[in-house]
DNA sequence: TATCCGTGGGC
DNA sequence: TGCCCAAGGAT
């Protein structure tokens, strides 16, 4: 076996690499992101709190929008905790993992009123905070009080794995990888550091085809020492996803308006607004009409709208009735005209079925 | 510890 | 097209 293909071999002949190198790549190669205060310049805590929320398990481009239309609407945290719940559902609608942004609103109302409107400087007083777990936590820390914390993200998983050719696979290497973390801290720029590591992630050491020739820890990294660093992160096989099958009850009133509810508080879609429907079952159920919200003479419509949760797919027949101008909305249930539909928060699943909606119109996209 | 919890883009 | 992935947290 060649040296350079032997873990072993290679990981004994490199040298450790240092954090003082990355900031320096840093300081010549950070992405400037719309909550990123210029270099020098101090973080707002808030405008930190807001993005790391947002960005938990989502991409920068597509919460880029959503975090600008937040912070206008909403400048500071005070501002944020004296907002309807309902309103900040309806802002966050299409961002998905609906619990982030009930925990945002809490986490915003526990700032406003145990803190005096400060957050804690503290990674173990932020952790205490609805929402925030260990990463936000830790990032908070770094980035908005420069305080000595690694906020070890997907992007810090994957360069420590490859840097050290970390053969265990996620989610098990957890604690090893965030002991290598807390090995590899400078001794100040924390939030820098931070920030440098998700970079590097991001934009070098990407999970495919990582861009080595250009990565500042070429040298040091186990991994491309052994010619084949996309080899890692090793991750545990993934669960299949099942699929589950309903029926949505798409009631148009004359004027265009269309019958919705509010979900349960939590659980999928939490909050979150609705076409009426079955419930959603692996085999569907056994009598759709049962269901219906109110009694109509119910049309199915030649139309299947499908969408893929994080851990089932759903496929949802539609069914239509034409509804009188002036028939009441049955309990727990309101109209909702095209108006008005900006202010509901219907998640994208559903703006998929409202599409289906004639003449009420929306946008799916 | 394992499962639940969205969405959209890239390949 | 199907799969992978993205600055995770709560239970």
């Amino acid at each position: 076996m060649p040296a350079a293909t032997n873990p072993a071999v290679a990981k004994a002949a490199l040298a450790p690499p240092d954090p003082g190198v990355l900031l320096a790549w840093y300081d010549r190669h950070q992405r400037r992101l719309p909550w990123r205060a210029p270099p020098g310049a101090r973080q707002d805590p808030y405008r930190v709190f807001l993005s790391e929320i947002m960005l938990q398990q989502t991409t920068v481009v597509t919460v880029a929008p959503y975090y600008e239309a937040f912070l206008r609407r909403w400048p500071s945290v005070e501002a944020l905790a004296r907002a309807p719940l309902a309103e900040v559902l309806s802002a966050w609608a299409g961002l998905g993992y609906y619990a982030r942004a009930r925990n945002l609103h809490a986490c915003a109302k526990a700032v406003a009123e145990r803190h005096g409107g400060q957050f804690p400087a503290d990674e173990t007083a932020l952790l205490a905070l609805p929402g925030i777990g260990p990463y936000t936590a830790a990032a908070i820390a770094s980035i908005a009080f420069e305080r000595r914390a690694a906020p070890v993200d997907g992007n810090w998983e994957r360069v420590l794995a490859r840097l050290f050719a970390v053969s265990d696979p996620l989610p098990k290497a957890r604690p090893k990888l965030r002991a290598l973390a807390l090995t590899l801290l400078p001794q100040a720029r924390y939030g820098d550091f931070a920030q440098a590591m998700m970079d590097l992630g991001a934009t070098i050491c990407t999970p495919r085809k990582p861009a080595c020739v250009l990565c500042p820890w070429q040298s040091p990294c186990s991994a491309r020492a052994e010619g084949a660093p996309e080899r890692y992160p090793v991750k545990a096989a993934k669960v299949a996803r099942p699929t589950r099958q309903g029926v949505a009850f798409l009631a148009v009133r004359a004027d265009g308006a269309v019958l919705v509810r509010s979900r349960a508080p939590k659980g999928l879609l939490g909050g979150m607004s609705e076409v009426p429907s079955t419930p959603w079952e692996p085999n569907g159920v056994a009598h759709p009409g049962a269901h219906a919200p109110l009694q109509a003479t119910w049309t199915a419509l030649n139309a299947t709208v499908t969408h893929v949760f994080s851990h089932f797919a759903l496929e949802l027949q539609l069914w239509r009735a034409d509804v009188p101008a002036g028939a009441p909305a049955p309990d727990g249930h309101r109209w909702v005209t095209a108006h008005d539909v900006d202010a509901e928060a219907f998640p994208s699943v559903m703006r998929k079925v409202l599409a289906h909606a004639q003449p009420f119109f929306i946008d799916p996209e």
